[in-house]
DNA sequence: TTAATGACCCTCG
DNA sequence: CCGAGGGCCATTA
């Protein structure tokens, strides 16, 4: 067991849920994508919003783009790099600015 | 401990 | 389709 690394900031259990979540979303296959609330429920919370917080800080060690909103529209402000991405791995979409969530939507169960 | 913040979600008009 | 209002929960000040 290790013990307690004083010299480093005792991270509580932040870091605990933003591994968690980094495990859910690096596990979306190309082509499918997850709600924030469907990547909190999948680590066992409802904090959608904190996982909004995590993509938002991940600075590009995550693929965002397989995580959106819940009526599958497209993250303001990023909508051509994530369209760029679609059309790459083939996700199906409803209308050029709008996925196609019943689709799309992938779960850790398979 | 309380208050504020956020790449959210749902319901109603 | 669009907006307002309330709820949710982890993190931070």
């Amino acid at each position: 067991m290790k013990p307690p690394e004083l010299s480093e900031t005792a991270p509580s259990d932040y870091e605990a849920f933003r591994e968690a979540v980094y495990g859910v979303v690096e596990a979306i296959p190309s082509g499918r994508v997850m709600s924030y609330g469907e990547v909190a429920a999948a680590v066992g919370s409802r904090a959608a919003r904190a996982v909004g917080r995590i993509m938002a800080h991940s600075g590009g060690e995550l693929p965002w783009w397989r995580v959106v909103y819940a009526d599958g529209h497209l993250l303001p402000g990023y909508e051509a790099q994530a369209l760029d991405r679609y059309r790459a791995e083939g996700t199906p979409m409803l209308s050029p600015l709008r996925l196609d969530l019943r689709r799309a939507r992938w779960s850790p169960e398979g």
